[in-house]
DNA sequence: TTACTCAACTTGACAGTGTAAAGGAAATCA
DNA sequence: TGATTTCCTTTACACTGTCAAGTTGAGTAA
């Protein structure tokens, strides 16, 4: 082990930092590395190149996320309406999304990926949201539902990416709540 | 008038190109004004710049976005049953976002800027899943419907950008329709 | 015709980018 | 001790966007 304990991971947490701070287009090996007090060459060596930071910083988004989508969760009691229940964790999920566009974008990005730790940490994700659409399935078809209620709100979280608050965009936070209601009914 | 008629029109075309040949990352200004066959300054002389490059491309991709949705609108009858006549838009939808996926990333990518040319264009299309959804708003309220269906479709078209048929996931395209229709009732 | 103007490019230079090869230094191992 | 491996640096290279300056050629006015 080196002097450093764990240059890998502070590799990622710059990442992070110039990501929420300068964007997608501050992602660079070298700002990384300057971040981060090594050569431009030391992220190469650990991940192999500029893409393999880029699923070791999407991994860790996507550890981040499903973190706010438990808190969510866990934020309601145990006997709490299912709907409200999905209705928090999925705002959740907007909101990251609102919070941390740029991150967000690099996740879905990334996602489709050979990276197993990558793949496995967005699909641990995924089960939040198929936890809280289970009670509220009800008559209908557990897949399409569950797609639909997804679709739904990934749509609504990228659409609402870069236009926060467009007063009059037909995308807006507050109708999210109405649009999910006439899913779930 | 130079000898080439319209090399602006010339060079959104060879981006275009070279978006579904080589994807994102080829589109580069000096490849572009290479494929185009001019020198690699020309571009920035038109456009001012790539992001200008950029919204050219993503504006000629919404008009050829829009031209695929009313052709599917116009595909059917003017009596055609309302649900078969979004979904047959919605689908349209979704297929372009495969069929074009580092275009359609593009195009949203690029979306919310100062640009009136490509907003406009952008929104001339939102027109035509809005005209869809009128008659079947019934006693619902309009905009939180529209809105649902418009991000359902939107987020399914992300979901399948990369990932266009994977076994598993929970996301395919034939439960598009039960989604919408979970939706529409 | 001649001189002027101006838009449409080209050329050249520059800082910044990812990648790869080679080297070094220090820890680990035999 | 000597050899090896890991971690990282240095160096070099091709490629990128942008900028400034130069060129070209067609129109315009005198």
């Amino acid at each position: 082990m080196n002097m450093r304990s764990d240059l890998p991971q502070l590799l990622v947490k710059a990442g992070l930092t110039i990501l929420e701070e300068e964007g997608a287009e501050g992602l660079t090996l070298r700002r990384i590395a300057a971040r981060a007090g090594v050569s431009h060459a030391a992220p190469a060596h650990h991940f192999g190149g500029l893409t393999g930071l880029k699923n070791a910083i999407a991994t860790q988004g996507f550890q981040a996320f499903y973190g706010d989508l438990v808190a969510a969760q866990d934020s309601l009691p145990g006997d709490a309406d299912p709907f409200q229940r999905l209705l928090t964790v999925n705002l959740a999920y907007i909101r990251f999304a609102r919070r941390h566009p740029a991150l967000f974008r690099l996740m879905f990005e990334q996602w489709p990926t050979q990276d197993d730790d990558l793949r496995m940490t967005a699909q641990a994700t995924y089960v939040v949201l198929h936890q809280c659409c289970t009670p509220l399935v009800q008559d209908r078809k557990r897949a399409p539902f569950e797609t639909a209620i997804w679709a739904m709100t990934h749509g609504f979280a990228m659409l609402n990416l870069d236009q926060p608050y467009p007063p009059g965009s037909p995308v807006q936070m507050p109708s999210y709540e109405e649009a999910l209601r006439l899913l779930v009914g």
